[in-house]
DNA sequence: CAGACTCCCGGAAACGTTTACAGCAAGCAG
DNA sequence: CTGCTTGCTGTAAACGTTTCCGGGAGTCTG
């Protein structure tokens, strides 16, 4: 009747009182056996036995607000779909992996709230720290990162102050490399597929654009600039409106997924790649890889921020009282078919994909 | 002194009862006030000052120890690159976001071990539910499903019996509907690119390919059939093997990202798509839209099987007691430029990607 | 053989919440 | 004025672990 409840769970799971009771040990005994520590051949021989019989199995969560950690770490994108993310998920992994963490990723859709929220509810705990690559950033969203509950260590610009650990990349001389290239080669007429302004991305590359075309002594053509979303779709769409107006003789796109985007609107309307129009698209991910003709890129070191980014945050897990720190990863350009130089005899355009890459 | 601590936490963040101790008032006050149930106006307003002046965010963990719920929903997939894992996680995604969870990725590489540790590990009261897709099942692995500590809802191919809910579609099927297009459309001698055939999608499509020859009268030359990964570097390279010694006027990959490593091995080597080797992927995913000619696929439901998937675990966490059900998706071809019908006048081929879609 | 040292064990106190329960004051009907 | 209801409040018991601490039994040393 009365008697206090210590056998199982409310859901009549076995708990660690279940698998001393029946082995006779106190709950303590069992517990050490169930950790490996301590205990003599006798015990441990009865608590495994009456362990395996009821099928235990450890609650975590009792267990985390025990030890006060979880053992998982989460990772925030705006854009799963995007394979610069899968590169750098790839490579946080790796890192978490080999320190006995797992790793879980959620897709924000680049909305600040989704972001937020989840800072305000999945970092309350859940988690032993976060890496988050935010797309866009206001005011509400620092301050969430600044005090957040765990450790968070930002993939991507911030303000130059904030106290928040920090990876990030200099993608306006990225664009730079792209344009440099592109004027190497000959082209005058370069136009831009970028991402949208108000992300933190979009207006770096903005301004990487106009500053590389000013440095080389080009006035820019604003019909041959276009904008859209960061995805295919968008890319493809801007391309289209763009090549309806004005007639480029290269294009640099803000991310791959544009570049595809772009290389179907240019293909669609009968340009030939690299022999019309060349084409470069930027993070430099399988995508660009995987097209025909491939499609050079300029590489923003996805796979090796998001290492960074994961051992800036296993360190401050380690360590909390670190003082904030940043660190930055150059950009290369990986020259492919789709811009290589338009002069080359018929002969010279690689017949199979694995041609070696030039990066320069 | 012997004071009790029970102001702090040991990380020194505040707790429920530095806020209580802050307004004046007792724990269960305060709780009752930050989870918004009951309080005098007086009190609220104490508690609520007292909570903002500290800074409280409460502790997830110990919630959910008390609770009994996370809620949290786990997806588990063998390659989050596959865009096809993408698209399942954003149909399911919008299941879980209406239910007020939050869902979280995880990959496991394919790997049976990492998808059972993950189970092992993270089912153990982390996640309210998981949903998994694996592509390779062992008995261990099975045993680990059906007596998983949380609900679980498989997505694919499970042995008939398994006491698990579960969400499927007929891929052997889908391949028939991918032979009798091309069958329909004059080819003959039609090749099959796969994936690893210890996989199960990879074992049901090599029946449903021989089957689909078969009811066709057409006799199986195994020169036209090769395997690889279910990724794109691998499909490129088997379609190369291919090619090398055989002589297809079609082909049929096992998913998209072998289709586009078929497309780029096809091309590369001189041959035109669909002029000279026609082409059918399977998932029917962006990517198949992103290629040039647009790749026909055929279309399993990863969408609608992954709605279908949350739905059924958001069934089963509100009544654990339901029997296991099982629902199946119908799979469809979408006929795209890839393997538009090889006879048709030049013209007839469409200039814009915008073609609207044929489907079967 | 006494004392020190080791090892193992069980009781109980955490970890930070929520919530059942009981006490208490105020309001109201009779 | 009494008794019942209503609305807040605080105490304490959960949730399922891990771990500190003290006690008891055994072993070794001098």
């Amino acid at each position: 009747m009365g008697r206090k409840r210590l056998q199982e769970a409310v859901d009549g799971r076995p708990t660690v009182h279940t698998v001393a009771a029946r082995a006779g040990v106190s709950i303590a005994s069992a517990s050490r056996v169930l950790n490996g520590v301590g205990g003599s051949p006798e015990t441990i021989r009865k608590v495994r036995a009456a362990a395996a019989e009821v099928g235990y199995v450890p609650n975590a969560i009792a267990r985390s607000l025990q030890s006060q950690r979880t053992g998982l770490i989460a990772l925030a994108v705006a854009d799963i779909g995007n394979p610069v993310y899968v590169e750098m998920m790839r490579a946080i992994e790796s890192v978490v992996a080999a320190s006995g963490r797992q790793l879980l990723v959620h897709a924000t859709a680049g909305q600040v709230a989704n972001e937020t929220a989840l800072l305000r509810r999945l970092a309350h705990r859940y988690v032993d720290g976060m890496i988050v690559s935010p797309i866009r950033v206001t005011d509400d969203h620092l301050a969430a990162l600044v005090d957040s509950p765990v450790p968070v260590v930002v993939v991507g610009q911030l303000g130059a102050d904030a106290p928040v650990d920090n990876v990030r990349t200099d993608s306006r001389a990225g664009v730079g490399l792209a344009v440099d290239h592109l004027v190497a080669a000959g082209h005058r007429r370069i136009g831009f597929v970028n991402g949208p302004l108000d992300t933190v991305p979009g207006a770096a590359r903005d301004a990487g654009f106009r500053a590389a075309l000013a440095g080389h002594g080009i006035e820019l053509d604003e019909r041959l600039v276009e904008v859209g979303d960061f995805q295919y779709t968008a890319g493809r769409d801007a391309a289209e409106r763009l090549l309806a107006r004005a007639r480029p003789d290269a294009l640099v796109c803000a991310n791959d997924l544009i570049a595809v985007g772009a290389l179907h609107a240019l293909l669609a309307a009968g340009h030939r790649v690299p022999g019309d129009v060349a084409l470069v698209g930027m993070d430099d991910t399988e995508l660009a890889r995987m097209m025909f003709p491939q499609l050079s890129s300029v590489s923003l070191g996805s796979a090796e921020r998001g290492r960074r980014a994961a051992e800036l945050l296993l360190q401050r897990i380690a360590d909390p009282a670190l003082p904030p720190r940043r660190e930055q990863v150059a950009p290369h350009l990986a020259v492919r078919a789709s811009s290589a130089p338009p002069l080359l005899p018929k002969a010279a355009m690689p017949p199979a994909p694995r041609t070696p890459e030039v990066t320069a």
